[in-house]
DNA sequence: GTGAAAGCGCTAACAC
DNA sequence: GTGTTAGCGCTTTCAC
């Protein structure tokens, strides 16, 4: 492998006209850079990232901390683990997927430590989440996919809840339905202070209170026997509820069967959408259930750049926050008929229902 | 953050012997070492590994290649990434998340090129794959995920189709069935010399024969209409089919439904299950599919390690074949009843279905 | 068993 | 506009 020294020899002239000819740290005659390109082209040469890093203190490495896979399905994680790599490698950048296995804070002590990445991407943050304040005290830069309770002047790229909770509720409410109920995520994800838990459930309450929409969240089913119990002690309670937004895929599954079992069927006798869920898994299901999908890929992107940003120079801190996207599939429907105190009319007060 | 010099200094120790204290390369004093471990505990000192690298020319940093994503469901992918990242971990290695977006070949010579990575792991290996004849030739240290069509004395790690085959059809053979039909993936996976798909469907169609068993394999729905439209098809042509192994997903989708219209139930009258599916996937449908799950992880684990010990010495070439695991849903049954030319009696001969 | 010194490949002062 | 030189932090001869 040629060195910095070999293209120099080859082009006549000193090592560090060759460096600044290739990097444009200061200004070369055109003949010369002329030169130094050439030959850096004939002889195939790649500055060592060792030893400019070694140098610059940069490597143009970020590292990705991957959280041990728990909650959901990871498909979501994926293609943020994906999509930033694809993002950073467009900017030059590269990627290391740091795997979170013990101690959070004692892990990125260490990997900090190494000299080995110039910033930091975080996944999975919690409302209050720890490795936060070891970065910022570190002075380490970072940005998050997600974000604290209050992120602050972070550089943070998160999902839009309240615009994914009033599209969610604008679709259900456009098709006549007047009580939603929504089936968050398990109890544990919750006490974990997992912002999208947390975020979505405010919001969807809210939002079906802004539409006029009567609401329960009272379950947080997190596996398909969970979600099958939730959904039949829901319609015990709430008979009159027409549509039901869940948040886990698991959970949604045992809602199906016990839908069937009711006799029941999707979408004529219940509305059923999936939140945060990946079409790709809302494929999965019979019929293709209707999807808020999460920007995964777009966050990872913007997670990325948004640090080669902060990286590079002194842009302001950078909030993005972007809206899950409405898929929809074959399970959402006009209400049952019925289902309300009254019998048939639809789309008649808008005032509070009951 | 300090250096080796800060931690020779305060041990009262030449920089070469704190280096040596640390690392173990040549013999030191018992209460020289205690000293400089203690000053480096105390310092709270890391080794920089850029500088480290640019001396040993070993950097301790492997990178996946990461193929864009395109056949399957993506979680597999994931889990080999997550497993493989971990897995080096343990090892005291890091993990780069190279996306494979352009030419491949190119893309490889730039990243070797550049000195940061002591070796590559592969991942989706064709069975013609060019990669390895590059990298082969590079030099360049390299284990396989997969494996081409004669993997010789490289390093890989790889599903045991030949055995998967053979447990998939015992089950299905154990149960009484006599003729077993396989939805191998799309035409287009196919001709890219995929090599799941071209040895799952040699392997199927021996073990089928191994054991005596009818058996059709015309079909590569690539979608769930494909896969309904196939089901349709097999079923017309050969109605005495009462067992079915599908490689895709989103074709299983549409056999199952196509199944229901047909006023068929599963298992009652179709014994359906997955192959290399995640069962995270087939817990998705209803009744839940019997899976032949790939050992993904242990794969991705495997494949990190066999590239380390290469890295650390003089290993013969490993070559790891692992099954995957037939994980039992509530698709498999008994055949149905009027499925062949006798009525009732099963597990009679053991011959030849015709 | 320990220390001094060279140098990995590069960038960035600093002279000219 | 270009060349010379001094390190970045570490490992590794080579003396002692």
């Amino acid at each position: 492998m040629p060195s910095i020294r070999d293209v120099a020899s080859r082009a006549q002239v000193a090592v560090s006209t060759a460096s600044a000819a290739l990097n444009g740290t200061r200004p070369v005659a055109a003949a010369t850079r002329q030169r130094v390109r050439q030959a850096a082209e004939e002889l195939g040469y790649r500055p060592n990232l060792l030893a400019r890093g070694l140098q610059s203190r940069r490597t143009r490495i970020l590292a990705l901390l991957f959280p041990a896979p728990h909650s959901g399905f990871g498909l979501t994680e994926m293609r943020f683990a994906t999509a930033a790599a694809e993002a950073a490698s467009e900017l030059g950048y590269h990627l290391l997927l740091s795997p979170e296995t013990g101690d959070p804070i004692e892990e990125l002590r260490h990997l900090t430590g190494l000299g080995l990445v110039d910033g930091v991407l975080l996944m999975e943050v919690s409302l209050d989440d720890e490795r936060v304040g070891f970065l910022l005290e570190a002075g380490v830069p970072f940005s998050m996919i997600g974000r604290t309770r209050k992120p602050g002047p972070i550089d943070h790229a998160d999902i839009d809840f309240a615009a994914t909770a009033r599209d969610a509720v604008a679709h259900v409410a456009g098709l006549g339905h007047r009580k939603l109920a929504f089936f968050n995520l398990s109890p544990g994800t919750y006490a974990a202070q997992y912002g999208p838990a947390i975020r979505a459930g405010e919001e969807f309450a809210a939002a079906a209170r802004a539409a006029g929409l009567a609401y329960v969240d009272d379950f947080r089913p997190g596996s398909a026997e969970e979600g099958g119990q939730a959904f039949e002690r829901l319609i015990e309670a709430h008979p009159d509820v027409t549509a039901l937004a869940v948040m886990d895929d698991h959970a949604a599954v045992g809602v199906i069967a016990a839908v069937a079992r009711r006799g029941w069927r999707i979408p004529r006798d219940l509305t059923l959408m999936l939140v945060l869920s990946s079409a790709r898994v809302a494929e999965m299901f019979h019929p293709r259930l209707t999807t808020m999908e999460p920007p995964s890929a777009e966050l990872g992107r913007l997670g990325a750049r948004m640090l080669i940003d902060r990286l590079r120079g002194d842009t302001p801190p950078q909030a993005r926050l972007v809206p899950c996207r409405l898929v929809p599939g074959d399970s959402s429907g006009p209400p049952r008929k019925g289902s309300s105190e009254a019998g048939g009319k639809r789309k008649a007060t808008g005032g509070m229902g009951s």
